[in-house]
RNA sequence: GCGCAUGUGGCGUAAUUGGUAGCCGCGCCAGACUUAGGAUCUGGUGGCGUAAGCCGUGGGGGUUCGAGUCCCUUCAUGCGCACCA
């Protein structure tokens, strides 16, 4: 029998599917092992090559732990809701659940044909009433929620009206966007609409203003991960600041948590310290300074509470709201000048125009230690988000307080012995401190992480300020103007936002007849006809962003079809969180951080078990294009080879990668390719026409997409994944290269091979094995098993193609060996294994196999070697038969040919044994 | 600027963690077979040298009997954060 993957992979796959071979369910008397993939937004493009690897990995894991005997959940969804699908509806009207539907359709088939272990009964889309009926669930609990910082998690907002009824914001500690202090009759006087309007600073999803990145060209607002350096991520479009109402979570009062919990998984460092850094916590000193002349005082954060006595001036962001209240009427046409200048620019000007500018306010404030005067400024280098908005400025230790005060020609004070700021500042935090004596505080002579300590404790005793933790992290905007989303659970009565009763979810999103914002510059949904609840009431007309669906999706799998419940106690519990969760690492501060974030609240409202959602993570590389390019010789139609190319001059063009082998270009096809290429000419080189190359992103322009589809077409399912594993490590990115799957291929006829001889016939026997076939077999159990442990999937294959070479070379046919080579080759070539098993005399499937366990016995060495030193210095090696006596390593090493050069007739003293395998004896 | 990775043949990589550097694969070279094919099989392939041998894991230094692996330093590349007080 010929090796013919197609027919194998269709029967294998149609198999499965008719026998519902991956299908899992609760088994308690089972382990088990929860296998996730980043669930992925079906794109117009489909998927090409680099898409599975990860796929492929958790495949591998999957197939490896359910051999080992775990009940292993590995399923499949999508992120249906997205911004690429409603561009394509604005510009071709098609409704984006068409685009989506027929999108998915399309990822489907050709996941399938990898033949991959999904249980496909518990597939989900975000963008399904179903589905997202839970999205909208866990809003309306977000509502109903605020956090108790002295209980560390989140409250019914209902005990918190008690506490106000009772007591008032007396003895209240809860996370909220500005701090309130009333008194319990203040609180039961207020109206309704007041009422709400103090929780909506307490509840975790909230309506707020807040300053928002807004993209005019995609006409919505964006998360802080959805923008890099002043562009949208998604089309790369401007972006600028703008203060707007809008829907928000209070993922900032998890910081604290958010950061613990990082030392309780298993996630590369890299990843974690990404999230460190955006959760980014800093320990300080909230401080207040006096304003002259008025009742009023700034309140400021620094991290250097020691360079207090170094404080020359203060300056607050333009946005500050101490700005109208400072403002004296000399400066007020000047500040507004300022002011208005700012405004007009985008927060990405503000980034590049990195020139000093800045305004006095007229007002001075009172340095609370030295007593002195100080002026206000202000300035756009502070940030109105982040602290209070304001800052003391220490331009002896800070290099942007430095170039301001120089730029004004403001006063430094260094305070730090021996530093020389007469250049620039001394930004680092080490040394003795200097002029730093006051009527009730000396830190002189302190060194700095003691003086920090010091002024902190003055301050608090003081009462000028208190110790606090500050963090970057900010609440997640949670509104986009969009029809492509979640609708918000929320209808408005009198201007107040309500959330439905959890009984009318799901909130089904409404049909309009074009997918634009209305002319009055409402969102799409305001398009709607009779958007509003039955007694009128209109509905909230912003949908939810990207990350809603995506944050709670792996506990659905876990029990994706139930009515009742998100999931039910019984399957959250069985299944508990995400043993091994495989995706980019473009998610670290999206996706990552409001998974946890929802994983948290859901945690302390008691619906999951577990804290964490993801115990281990795994980031695969991204696989990277390999451009292959012609070289047309200026203003003719004629192709110059690779090589020749210098003698020329010529332009470079990309030239469609499934027309070059090995970069050699098939110019058939390529005169075929397009029309202007009809009549090319070539200048060849050896009778071919080399292609230069290059790595570069995947892309249509670039025409360096491979389709696995047409890999699977033509070497099979079973060589691109073995392949795909073969090209490095998974972590590591790395350029597809199609040039290499030969090799693998070979392999994989090879293993063929073994099963039938070149007259077709199974040659399989019941032969007791050979010792040395069982050391090759017990290698290869050893190592596959190691490597799949630590996701070393590329060395595996290695290890695979030295296996079956050496049972090749010994003609090795016995079953015993066979049977169990076709098990540790299942997770990652199934189809093959699949279709080997069952020729070799099996009845049942290999997925229900048992992996085999390695008998080291097998691998003892029959030699061992030993080093052999003298006075310290390694002179020579030997190998000796494994067992040989040390009294018998000693002679062999004296009559060593070699020991001549440097024994000088003294014998060894001693023989120094090193574990593994080295020897050393000292003579 | 701060932080985190990574540097090994022509190329992708390996070295079970401090023990013979370059496994496996691609490519290349030679040979076999052949109804000449982009098939299959066998052997070779780090550099220099006729050879014995010498040199080799970005560079420099160190620890060690022994370093690709550990430490210090420096360079290069990639990624993350970045006027965060």
């Amino acid at each position: 029998m010929e090796y013919n993957h197609k027919e194998i992979e269709r029967r294998w796959q149609k198999y499965w599917k008719d026998n519902n071979t991956y299908k899992t369910d609760i088994n308690k008397y089972k382990k088990k092992f929860y296998v996730l993939d980043m669930f992925p937004y079906p794109s117009g493009a489909g998927l090409h090559v680099g898409h599975p690897l990860g796929y492929i990995a958790s495949d591998i894991y999957s197939r490896y732990k359910r051999l080992q005997g775990f009940n292993v959940l590995h399923p499949m969804g999508y992120d249906a809701y997205g911004l690429p699908a409603e561009q394509y509806a604005i510009q071709t009207g098609q409704h984006p659940e068409i685009t989506t539907v027929n999108n998915i359709n399309r990822y489907r088939e050709q996941l399938d044909k990898i033949g991959f272990c999904y249980d496909w009964s518990r597939e989900i889309k975000t963008c399904d009433p179903e589905y997202y009926k839970w999205t909208q669930w866990a809003f309306i609990k977000m509502f109903k929620s605020y956090y108790d910082n002295d209980c560390d998690k989140a409250m019914p907002i209902d005990s918190l009206v008690e506490k106000f009824s009772v007591s008032g914001t007396e003895g209240v500690n809860a996370a909220c966007s500005e701090e309130m202090s009333f008194t319990a009759d203040e609180w039961n006087n207020m109206s309704e609409k007041e009422k709400q309007s103090v929780l909506m600073n307490y509840r975790i999803s909230y309506l707020g203003n807040t300053m928002v990145n807004w993209c005019p060209k995609l006409g919505t607002v964006l998360a802080n991960d959805e923008v890099s350096e002043g562009v949208s991520i998604r089309g790369g479009y401007p972006v600028e600041q703008k203060m707007m109402r809008q829907w928000c979570l209070r993922v900032s009062a998890y910081a604290q948590r958010l950061l613990d919990g990082l030392e309780t998984i298993d996630w590369t460092d890299a990843l974690k310290e990404t999230q460190r850094n955006w959760i980014g916590r800093s320990e300080g000193a909230e401080m207040n300074f006096k304003v002259v002349g008025k009742d009023l005082s700034i309140e400021i954060f620094t991290t250097r509470a020691d360079t207090i006595f170094g404080v020359t001036f203060m300056v607050l962001a333009p946005e500050s709201e101490y700005v109208d209240k400072l403002v004296t009427s000399g400066q007020k046409e000047e500040v507004d000048k300022y002011l208005e200048e700012i405004k007009h620019k985008t927060e990405r000007e503000r980034l590049i125009d990195k020139h000093v500018s800045g305004v006095f306010s007229g007002s001075y404030a009172v340095n609370p230690l030295t007593g002195k005067e100080i002026p206000v400024w202000i300035s756009d280098y502070v940030l109105a988000g982040y602290g209070t908005g304001a800052i003391m400025a220490v331009p002896a230790h800070d290099s942007r307080d430095y170039a301001f005060a120089r730029h004004f020609n403001l006063p430094v004070i260094p305070l730090i012995e021996g530093c020389d700021v007469s250049e620039e500042s001394f930004d680092a935090k080490e040394g003795i401190m200097i002029n730093s004596k006051g009527a009730e505080l000396d830190l002189n002579g302190m060194e700095v992480k003691d003086a920090i300590a010091a002024t902190k404790k003055f301050i608090e005793e003081k009462g000028i300020g208190k110790v606090k933790v500050n963090y970057r992290l900010r609440d997640a905007i949670f509104s986009r103007q969009r029809y492509w989303g979640e609708p918000f659970p929320v209808y408005y009565k009198d201007g107040i936002p309500y959330t439905l009763d959890e009984s009318q979810l799901p909130l089904r999103l409404p049909e309009v007849d074009k997918f634009l914002p209305t002319e009055t510059g409402e969102p799409p949904l305001g398009r709607a006809k009779n958007w509003n609840t039955k007694e009128g009431y209109p509905y909230e007309l912003c949908t939810m962003p990207g990350f809603a669906g995506s944050s709670a999706y792996y506990l659905r799998y876990m029990d994706p079809h139930n009515n009742e419940a998100l999931v039910s106690k019984e399957a959250d519990e069985y299944w508990r969180n995400v043993d091994l969760y495989i995706g980019g690492t473009e998610h670290a501060t999206g996706h990552l951080i409001y998974s946890r974030f929802w994983n948290k609240f859901l945690y302390d409202l008691g619906v999951v078990c577990e804290e964490e959602p993801f115990k281990k993570l795994i980031n695969q590389g991204m696989i990277q294009g390999r451009s292959n390019f012609v070289y047309r010789i200026k203003d003719t139609n004629t192709f110059v080879s690779f090589n020749l190319r210098k003698e020329y001059d010529t332009t470079e063009i990309h030239v469609d990668v499934n027309i070059v082998n090995n970069d050699i270009l098939d110019i058939d096809k390529f005169r075929s390719w397009r029309p202007e290429f009809k009549d090319a000419e070539f200048i060849l080189e050896d009778g071919k026409y080399v292609c230069g190359w290059a790595v570069e992103k995947m892309s249509k322009s670039m025409f360096n997409v491979v389709n696995p589809d047409d890999i699977v077409e033509s070497y099979g399912a079973d060589t691109l994944r073995l392949y795909e594993m073969f090209l490095g490590p998974l972590e590591q990115s790395k350029p597809w290269d199609t040039n290499g799957i030969d090799g693998v291929n070979r392999f994989i006829k090879k293993l063929w091979n073994l099963f039938y001889s070149k007259n077709s016939e199974l040659c399989v026997n019941e032969e007791k094995p050979s010792a040395e076939a069982l050391k090759s077999l017990h290698k290869l159990i050893k190592k596959v098993t190691w490597d799949i442990e630590h996701f070393s999937f590329n060395t595996s294959v290695s290890a695979f193609m030295i296996c079956v070479n050496e049972l090749t070379s010994m003609k090795c046919c016995s079953k015993e060996i066979l049977s169990d080579l076709i098990i540790l080759i299942a997770p990652f070539a199934p189809h093959i294994a699949e279709e080997l098993w069952h020729a070799s005399g099996h009845t049942d499937t290999v997925c229900d196999a048992k992996w085999p366990v390695c008998n080291e016995d097998y691998l003892v060495e029959s030699t061992v070697t030993y080093a052999v030193s003298f006075n310290g210095k390694t002179r020579f090696s030997m190998q000796v038969a494994n067992g040989t006596s040390k009294e018998e390593v000693e002679k062999l090493a004296l009559e060593n040919p070699n020991s001549s050069k440097w024994i000088e007739g003294k014998s060894p003293k001693k023989i120094i044994v090193v574990p593994n395998k080295i020897v050393n004896i000292v003579i």
